[in-house]
DNA sequence: CGCTTGCGCTACATTATTTGTAGCGCTATC
DNA sequence: GATAGCGCTACAAATAATGTAGCGCAAGCG
């Protein structure tokens, strides 16, 4: 009952929304809190940040960590880890810009 | 005279940009015409696709090919090749959603 | 030549998404 | 019981994406 799409499809999908990998990147580090968080992404508006924490949580990404706010779920952590060859590489790239 | 930001910073906004992965991801298998691109992505509209591959050349990530339409620079493959775990990796998202 | 076909792409009005600001309701601490 | 900080919502304004129509051009054909 779930998939109508490729799976890559649809988590290009979620990826491509604005601020949900600046909100995973932001998170490598341990749990933030709302306003933490809303810091850390240069002042992104509460709204669009509550919208996507949702997003987040029903993607199983982001989860409540209590008492301590917001923080990566397995899933979360697993999908940073496939994102960590990008740090290298987006250094050589903006040499190249 | 280049970076105010760290580049990943940079790339987690450009990437988050709608369509962005999603046209790289088309063009995995070789150059693409605009209109075979635009269908290729499920009917973009022309408007968008035309815009965001301003800024993918810009930025280096795709390239005229030509007369064969559009097509990923080396760059871009590169990011390409960083992308591929999330292929596995989304399956096992999905079927846990 | 004059006609058609398909291309890359633009114009532009409509719709959807994001932003910014103010502030509510709640809890903890004094 | 007053203050401070939290997560979060309301809502109007700004920005971005969409859909549709079609332009200008180049190639192929009769």
């Amino acid at each position: 009952m779930n998939q109508k799409r490729p799976a890559i499809a649809e988590i290009i999908e979620l990826l491509g929304k604005k601020w949900v990998m600046r909100i995973i990147w932001e998170l490598r580090s341990g749990p933030l809190t709302f306003r933490e968080l809303q810091a850390a992404c240069g002042d992104i508006s509460p709204t669009t940040l509550n919208s996507r924490l949702k997003l987040l949580k029903h993607s199983l990404l982001v989860e409540n960590q209590d008492s301590q706010g917001y923080g990566l779920s397995p899933l979360g952590e697993e999908l940073l880890e496939i994102y960590q060859p990008l740090k290298g590489w987006a250094i050589k790239w903006q040499k190249r810009l």
